[in-house]
DNA sequence: TTGTAAGCGTTATCAA
DNA sequence: TTGATAACGCTTACAA
């Protein structure tokens, strides 16, 4: 049996297409006959077809989602908070992994996706492939985690977080101050937010008079931990040292090290992590919260808002952290 | 500018767009015109319009990917693998997150997504939401890492996974043998495959006269690794104890404890991952291997294949696991 | 407030 | 091998 189409419930409801159109998209009709059309469209189960709608020339209601390959919990609860504003008002998300370089250029290229789209967010993506002149994507763009004043954006302030974990570890009476960042060549992200974590934590060091140069910053990676033997020579040279944590993952390394070694947090070192993980309170790490759900939300906000009213100035939104002081630190 | 169509083209080259449209679907056209209708789309920056295809009747050439919240290198790594294959045959991949039930029923009631693909896989999820009453796709599905007899699948041994872990751990000289699963109660997620490589693995012990029972069973969780101290007591307590990682993910933990206690792997104690992830040979973890480029390839051909030549039987594909021995065991 | 009909950009059918 | 033309299912003037 064939789907039906607008047509089956304009004749079923003995009115003309036109006026089926006008109930599905909220133009005028007559209360009574906006009744009949509904119940002929539940009759028949009727759904209109997006492909001849878009064709028609209406909105898609879709919104693409371009992401680098990340497995972060902080961009899956951006996403998914993104995702809940978004079907809140009725619009779609559509997600497209940049796996690599190729791949972005592969999407500029061809423009299948892109034709059905009423506008895209961009997702922690370095600067340089953000360009007009690399992508056009014709259409309402929002950028998530960069900063820019070409594209609307959201991000959080990378550098307050730096010096508020470097003004907690400092009040906590830590003398010997160590980052662990990552490392990571991947260059379709956007790495700008860590060195900007690092420059609040260092340069806040720096005005108080505290040193750090490169040997206090410790490298490891996102998934497969790599500064065992450093964390161990930290935790066991060091009197009370600090640690900054740029993300809650590189936090839980030193927590499990500790644990083994039995070097007690919030005693004999401190530790200050990043984002606010789910796991973090159950651990009692001290950390520097991201609003990923605010900044999901305001995402969405905004992607709509720009679709909906075309034309509006650019607008950058910045969000705040804020110390979740826990027993680490 | 507007964009050019297929009557440009046409008008351009001087032919009907039934020419054109014949060029860029491979129907039957002289040579001759051929290049004259190629150069005018060359000439013009002519693309397709997808919508207007789809409306025709023609195909997308789209595939649904719809996954779980899945952050693990075994996911990304197979969806990449999948996405070059489509990328080579000319298909697109499209991703659809299930974060939730009700994601999923949306997906159901609106059929606006699923109007503008070829062909959708589901990928690691539990069986009960794959039924036909559930969601009735119209299309061609292949399920990855689920088993049925309804649908193509494409999925791994994962009992034979588990016999391989417990002959091996028994060959290291191990009596006391232990698993580290992972405790997880996401209705959406299949299960089923962590519940095979324990079955492979006891049920290995039992033939060979060795016991097991859920003391041996340690659980931890999968970004926030929870089980610490039962690792540790493990570590301590038991002579040359032989564990089970039902994930890579799981067996880095293992090695971080053993580490700060001083412990040596393939000494005195033996690890088995699962998954053979990238870090692993660095690491010198010793792990069953799942071919991930491979299940990939494969799950795009199958689908392909189910799109370009319908109504074919349905075919379970099954891979096999492999061991790479390296140092812990 | 309504119905009619002209697009939207393709593909597919059918004569020529 | 071709060109003309009828779908495809909708939105949106425009006329009633």
């Amino acid at each position: 049996m064939k789907k039906p189409t607008i047509k089956d419930v304009a004749s079923l409801s003995g009115v003309g297409t036109g006026t089926v159109s006008r109930v599905l998209n909220g133009g005028s009709v007559k209360e009574t006959t906006r009744i009949k059309v509904m119940k002929a469209i539940d009759k028949l189960g009727y759904q209109p077809n997006q492909v001849a709608r878009t064709l028609a020339g209406g909105k898609t209601k879709r919104i693409l989602f371009l992401m680098p390959e990340i497995r972060t919990e902080f961009h899956w609860r951006v996403m998914k908070s993104f995702d809940e504003y978004l079907d809140k008002m009725n619009y779609e998300m559509v997600i497209y992994p940049v796996f690599s370089d190729k791949r972005l250029k592969k999407l500029r290229s061809d423009p299948s996706l892109i034709q059905n789209i009423d506008g895209a967010v961009i997702c922690t993506m370095n600067i340089e492939f953000l360009s007009r002149k690399y992508i056009d994507f014709g259409t309402n763009v929002v950028l998530f985690e960069s900063q820019s004043d070409e594209f609307d954006c959201v991000y959080l302030d990378n550098v307050l977080g730096g010096r508020m974990a470097a003004e907690l570890l400092i009040e906590c009476g830590s003398t010997d101050l160590f980052v662990i960042s990552f490392d990571e060549e991947n260059t379709i992200l956007a790495t700008e937010n860590f060195e900007k974590r690092i420059l609040g934590f260092t340069s806040y060091l720096k005005e108080k008079g505290y040193e750090f140069n490169e040997e206090k910053l410790v490298y490891t990676s996102f998934f497969f931990e790599t500064a065992h033997e450093r964390i161990a020579s930290i935790l066991s040279e060091y009197d009370r040292p600090g640690i900054f944590a740029l993300a809650d993952n590189f936090a839980l390394e030193v927590l499990q090290m500790a644990s083994a070694m039995k070097k007690i947090p919030g005693k004999d070192f401190f530790l200050v992590g990043y984002d606010n993980q789910s796991w973090t309170e159950r651990a009692g790490l001290t950390t520097i919260e991201q609003p990923m759900e605010d900044m999901g939300r305001k995402t969405a906000e905004l992607i709509i808002q720009k679709i909906e009213n075309p034309g509006q100035y650019v607008q950058p939104v910045k969000f705040l952290p804020s110390l979740k002081r826990r027993k680490t630190a």
